[in-house]
RNA sequence: GCGCUCGUAGCUCAGCUGGAUAGAGCAGUGGACUUCUAAUCCACCGGUCGCAGGUUCGAGUCCUGCCGGGCGCACCA
C-alpha cells in the first residue's frame, strides 16, 4: 500500500494538472477507483468554429499542437506525483487511466459520512427560481393513470432541482372553466335525479358520490331550475372533486406549494393583460372576426386563434396569461409536464415563449410523459367498477401500495410508454422490481443495527481509509462518487 | 399526408453534450452458503443496437429514407 496520505479530493489534483497543461479534458468514471479521461486538445477557444475543432479534435500530431498521446504522457507525468493517485498511464489513443490510491479513494466513504444527507448536493442552480406544473388533472373526475404518471415523477425532479440549489416551486393548474366543466356539472345534476348522464357526459361511480354530496348539502337542490341546479352542482361537485384529487395525491405523497385556477385568470383581466402584451410585441391580429396569435413566426404549423369569433376566448388564452403570470412572479425557468395526448400542444406553447420575447428551452420546458397502460398478464385492465371508467391513480394504490405505485411510475424514461403488470408489481419473487429496492434497503437497515448492537460506532478519527480497497469496496467507492453526477445530470 | 415518441441480450429497461471490447435486473446454465433477513452471493451464457444509406478519425448516439408499435394533428378543453 504507497503511503499516500491525500488531503483533498483527487480530482482537484486532476484538474490542477490540467491546469497547468491547459487542455479540454473529459473524466468518466469507469471501475471503481479508476476515472478515465479522453483528452482533447484545442477547444480552449470558442471562436474557432465547428471545421477546425473537429479537425482539432483528431488524435493526431499537428503544428504546433501536441498529439493526444504526447499531451496523455505528459498529463499522466504531472498525475504520478499528485496527492491520492497511485498511478496515471496512458491505454489507447487519447486515453488516460488514472487508478485513485485506495486511500483517497476510501475518502469519499468519510465525505459521505460527514455530509449526511446533503452529500450529492451541490449549488448549481443556487438563485435559479423554477416553477414545475404537473398533474394538473381537470376537477371532473379521479386522477387518470396517465395524467397520474407526472405526480411521482415530477415531485422527484422537484427534489432533484432543489438538492441542485434551486428555488423550487411545485405548482398545479387548475381547470375550472370551459366546457369539460359544464358537461361534469350536468352529469351530476342528471345521477342526482336519478336519470342516465348526457351523451357526452361522465360516468361512474365517483359521481354518484359527489352528487349525493351536494343533494346532502343542498336539500332543495333537486327543486331548483335546471339553469340554478347545475352552477349549484358544478360549484360544490367541483369543490368536492378537487378535494379528492388533493387527497389522491397527497396519500401518494406528493403536495403542490400552488394551485391556480383557471377561472381566476379569466376573472382578474390577466388574459387581456397578456394578450396587449402580445399584440405591443407585434403578435396578435384580426381574421376572419377572430384574434390570433403569430405563433407559425416562431415555428409553430400556423398561427392560433385566441380569441374565437363567437368572443369566447379559446383554451390558450389562459395559457398565455398563466405562463406571463408565473414569469411575472419571479421564475426563471417555467416547466410544463404534459401527456402525449397534448403534444400537438408543445409548438404552440413554445411559440407563445418566444411571441412574449422569451426564449424556449430557457425560460420554458415542455416535457411529454408517453402514455402508461395497466395489464393483467399482457391484458389491459380496467378497474373501476362501471364500464367506460379508466385506470386510477387511486386503483394503483390499492394494488400495489404507495412505494411500489410511486417506483412503477419513476422507473422508466417518460419518453416510452409503459404497461405497468400488476401481477409482476404485486408478486412476491424476483421478477418484482420494487423488490430489489426495498430489500437494499432492509439490508442497509440491519447492518446499521448490527453495527450498534456491537457496539460500532462511527468515529472520524479511527477512520482509516485505506482499508476501503477491496475490490467490492472499491466498486461501492466508485459508485459514490459518481453518484452527485447522477444528480447534477438529472 | 404531417408531427412527436419508442424500436438495444429470450423478457423489462440503462446508455449523459458522438469517443476504448454496448451495460443492468430477470430468465437460462454452473457453483457457493450451519445465513450482517435464502426477498442471498459469485461466475458463465446471451447483442447484425429495427432496416438501408450518409456525415465523422470515430455513430447505439447526429442527418436522410424506409419498416413496425404508441400518441396526436380544432375558432375542444
Amino acid at each position: 500500500m504507497p503511503p499516500i496520505r491525500w488531503t483533498s479530493d483527487p480530482r482537484g489534483a486532476f484538474q490542477d494538472a490540467r491546469r497547468r497543461l491547459d487542455v479540454a479534458h473529459r473524466a468518466r468514471s469507469r471501475r471503481a477507483g479508476r476515472r478515465r479521461a479522453l483528452l482533447r486538445h484545442g477547444r480552449t477557444s470558442q471562436e474557432q468554429g465547428p471545421r477546425r475543432l473537429r479537425h482539432q479534435h483528431r488524435p493526431v500530431v499537428q503544428a504546433g499542437v501536441p498529439s493526444a498521446t504526447a499531451l496523455a504522457d505528459a498529463l499522466a507525468k504531472e498525475l504520478q506525483h499528485a496527492d491520492g493517485i497511485a498511478a496515471a498511464e496512458v491505454a489507447g489513443p487519447g486515453f488516460l487511466n488514472v487508478t485513485v490510491s485506495a486511500a483517497a479513494q476510501g475518502e469519499v466513504a468519510r465525505a459521505i459520512v460527514e455530509a449526511g444527507a446533503t452529500y450529492g448536493t451541490s449549488d448549481r442552480l443556487a438563485g435559479k427560481r423554477i416553477n414545475l406544473e404537473f398533474v394538473s388533472a381537470n376537477p371532473t373526475g379521479p386522477i387518470h393513470i396517465g395524467t397520474g404518471r407526472w405526480a411521482p415523477v415530477g415531485d422527484s425532479l422537484a427534489r432533484v432541482f432543489i438538492a441542485l440549489g434551486a428555488d423550487v416551486t411545485r405548482e398545479y393548474y387548475f381547470n375550472d372553466h370551459g366546457a369539460q366543466v359544464d358537461r361534469f356539472s350536468r352529469s351530476l345534476l342528471a345521477v342526482a335525479r336519478g336519470q342516465e348522464p348526457p351523451e357526452d357526459g361522465y360516468v361512474g361511480s365517483y359521481l354518484v358520490d359527489i352528487a349525493d354530496q351536494v343533494v346532502a348539502g343542498h336539500p332543495g337542490v333537486l327543486e331548483l331550475p335546471d339553469d340554478e341546479a347545475k352552477e349549484v352542482f358544478r360549484r360544490e361537485g367541483i369543490e368536492l372533486m378537487f378535494a379528492d384529487i388533493k387527497q389522491t395525491l397527497h396519500d401518494f405523497g406528493v403536495d403542490f406549494d400552488v394551485y391556480t385556477h383557471q377561472q381566476t385568470l379569466h376573472d382578474s383581466g390577466a388574459v387581456e393583460r397578456a394578450i396587449d402584451r402580445l399584440r405591443e410585441m407585434g403578435n396578435v391580429y384580426e381574421a376572419d372576426g377572430a384574434v390570433w396569435l403569430r405563433t407559425q413566426k416562431y415555428g409553430d404549423d400556423k398561427d392560433r386563434v385566441i380569441i374565437r369569433s363567437n368572443g369566447a376566448p379559446a383554451y390558450i388564452s389562459a395559457d398565455l396569461a398563466y405562463y406571463l403570470d408565473k414569469r411575472e412572479r419571479g421564475f426563471d425557468l417555467v416547466v410544463i409536464m404534459l401527456g402525449a395526448d397534448h403534444h400537438g400542444y408543445v409548438g404552440r406553447l413554445l411559440a407563445m415563449c418566444q411571441a412574449f420575447g422569451d426564449t424556449p428551452h430557457e425560460n420554458l420546458e415542455v416535457l411529454i410523459g408517453q402514455m402508461v397502460n395497466v395489464v393483467r398478464d399482457g391484458k389491459p385492465v380496467r378497474m373501476a367498477k362501471r364500464a367506460g371508467s379508466v385506470v386510477t391513480i387511486d386503483d394503483l394504490i390499492e394494488a400495489l401500495g404507495v412505494d411500489a405505485a410511486r417506483y412503477a411510475l419513476v422507473r422508466y424514461s417518460t419518453d416510452s410508454n409503459i404497461d405497468i403488470d400488476l401481477a409482476l408489481w404485486t408478486s412476491a419473487s424476483n421478477d418484482n422490481p420494487v423488490y430489489y429496492v426495498q430489500y437494499a434497503s432492509a439490508r442497509l437497515a440491519s447492518i446499521l443495527r448490527n453495527a450498534t448492537e456491537l457496539g460500532i460506532a462511527w468515529s472520524a478519527a479511527d477512520f482509516d481509509p485505506s482499508l476501503l480497497a477491496s475490490d467490492r469496496e472499491e466498486t461501492c467507492c466508485g459508485r459514490w462518487l459518481s453518484s452527485p453526477g447522477g444528480v447534477r445530470s438529472g
